[in-house]
DNA sequence: CGGCACACTGTAAACGTTTACAGTAAATAA
DNA sequence: TTATTTACTGTAAACGTTTACAGTGTGCCG
């Protein structure tokens, strides 16, 4: 195996010298000619452990999410890839978590020195794990509302504006008994869409009731489904508003086997306007939350923040966008 | 920053021991609790780079592929990701590869250690990259078929078998002038497809005709749009088979605009069975690859490679499943 | 009581880099 | 001519681990 060594015995130079031609510092022409010749030949490539050991940067990013099934996160990730591409930073990806015990041994972990940063997107809120990400020795980027007692760069999206808009629409369009079909109620989106609900009912002056939220047990089209089943009649709602597009899909294909109308009988709104949105029948109209760009922005903040490790904080903030198509039509 | 050393220190015993005890070699119960103590006060984590350099291993295992936008590959990757999770090994991701240098120049830098193994699911095929491939030294799992001239763990997929089984379904149902949108045809599965769609076709006594076989410019919605429109006409087929699932939605957007009725005028079946296919309306008949079952099998082939390096390469196959839905039903 | 095996522990080298520092030769200044 | 600067280059230490080897103390056997 080619190591600096090797090179630097072949082209008759120290390894300092052979270090210095391959990072561009200083080196008179024949030297670096002879070095680039044996590097060629042997095929060296700099061995990124003994450098990571050395420089104490690893060139990794983590990314860190619950769950790849949810096309959300995986628009996130493609902006954090595309973000990254052109960098010397290599992409680590850490998601499945299935319980906080295991979102705390990775965090934890971290402190192996084997990211540079870590970009982070929790679906639960958790004193431990804010804790645990406070006394982390690498920068952070948070994806989502920042908890208290933290102080991190973050690419917070106004979801609750984005509700305000949808419920807006809904009521423009002549619909009066909105409901929601939420996540759980004990991740970060489950309370924040909860809460942007029940508030942007009210100043529409519509009347909030906890009957019309409904709970998904997750953010699944499997689990929406579940509970449009649950539910059976929704003849008191005109219009419902579902945590995410995935479980609108659910719904929308309860509703297909009903045969309840979309948007005669049910209009339905979906938050992410992740690519399905356009492709089901009725189209659904979505809140764009810019997965893909929060992404990005993340990796951006990131990228920022190691070239520049003692700039204060900072927070992105992406305004949602209400994405009208035919399930939530004019009757 | 916690160290051996420092852990060493606090617990009055040589870095020697400190490093037996994490690693679970010898030690008497004494040392072993003062240890521990320490480690736990410190809050010590071994730095992963330095023990990479001296174990020579990255406990990193990369999973590299063309795009992250296709749903297929995010199976994929949670496929592996599954099957890494319960394992040491981190995954690495790699992808968005505009162009074979990029693969090229990607998999180069694959000789600077910073991962155990390569687990990848090539969409094109060059000379170069074989051999590129082949020089590795780690282990490689292909996934997809495999290039002359290698010899690597490999999962593959009978995909023409899946093609074969659509083609009987549509005979069967009584279509007979049948279709094929292809994916890109300088890529694997385009060529693969396409051969297998030829040999389907005349194995059933259908007549094949070049004309038949429309070109998508890429294996996605838009491109299957696209192409629709560029055919505009469908009048001269009863039935299409799609290189994948996004491009039969593409199609079926086109349908839709156009007054086309699925399955009645024209009956469509995709490749992949990706989530949408069930949500799509009508639903969408497809040829299940099962790209999740391919990721994790090949993740197992890794960690059994790595385990054992020296055993014969392997290969598994995994049968597609034709699954039917409304696209293809009866007319 | 000497010798030996045993069980554990410490010393030190090694992994492949980067980089501070010292050294050297050539070029310039005095 | 000599002194000083300039422009490189080489030596060696360091990064934080693992591990071969040697060392130590204890218990057991003869």
């Amino acid at each position: 195996m080619a190591t600096i060594k090797s090179v630097a015995l072949q082209a008759g130079v120290s390894i300092a010298s052979v270090s210095r031609v391959i990072n561009g510092t200083v080196a008179r022409g024949e030297t670096e000619e002879r070095v680039w010749k044996a590097v060629k030949e042997q095929g060296y490539q700099p061995n990124s452990a003994a450098r990571a050991l050395k420089v104490r940067k690893s060139e990794q990013i983590c990314l860190s999410f619950d769950d790849l099934a949810n096309p959300a996160y995986v628009s996130m990730t493609r902006g954090v890839g595309r973000a990254l591409s052109g960098t010397d930073f290599r992409l680590l990806l850490s998601s499945a978590f299935s319980s906080i015990e295991e979102i705390l041994k990775h965090l934890e972990s971290m402190g192996r020195g084997f990211a540079d940063g870590l970009i982070i997107s929790p679906i639960y809120s958790d004193k431990r794990i804010t804790e645990a990400l406070s006394k982390l020795q690498i920068p952070v980027v948070l994806i989502g509302t920042m908890p208290k007692g933290i102080d991190v760069d973050n690419v917070w999206v106004d979801s609750a504006a984005g509700v305000r808009v949808a419920v807006d629409h809904l009521k423009s369009t002549g619909r009066k008994k909105i409901g929601l079909i939420n996540g759980p109620i004990n991740t970060n989106p489950g309370r924040k869409r909860l809460a942007a609900f029940e508030s942007a009912i009210r100043d529409f002056d519509l009347e909030f009731s906890q009957a019309n939220v409904i709970q998904a047990a997750a953010f699944s089209t499997d689990a929406g489904y579940a509970a449009a089943v649950e539910v059976q009649n929704f003849s008191r709602f005109d219009s419902i508003i579902c945590a995410n597009d995935q479980i609108a899909a659910g719904l929308m294909k309860f509703c297909y086997e009903n045969e309840i109308s979309i948007p005669e009988k049910l209009a339905i709104v979906g938050i992410d306007n992740i690519d399905l949105a356009s492709l089901l029948r009725p189209s659904l109209t979505s809140i764009d939350l810019y997965a893909e760009r929060r992404g990005s922005l993340a990796a951006q903040l990131m990228l920022d923040r190691l070239a520049n490790p003692d700039r204060p904080t900072q927070k992105i903030i992406v305004e949602p966008t209400l994405v009208i198509r035919e399930s939530s039509m004019q009757r």
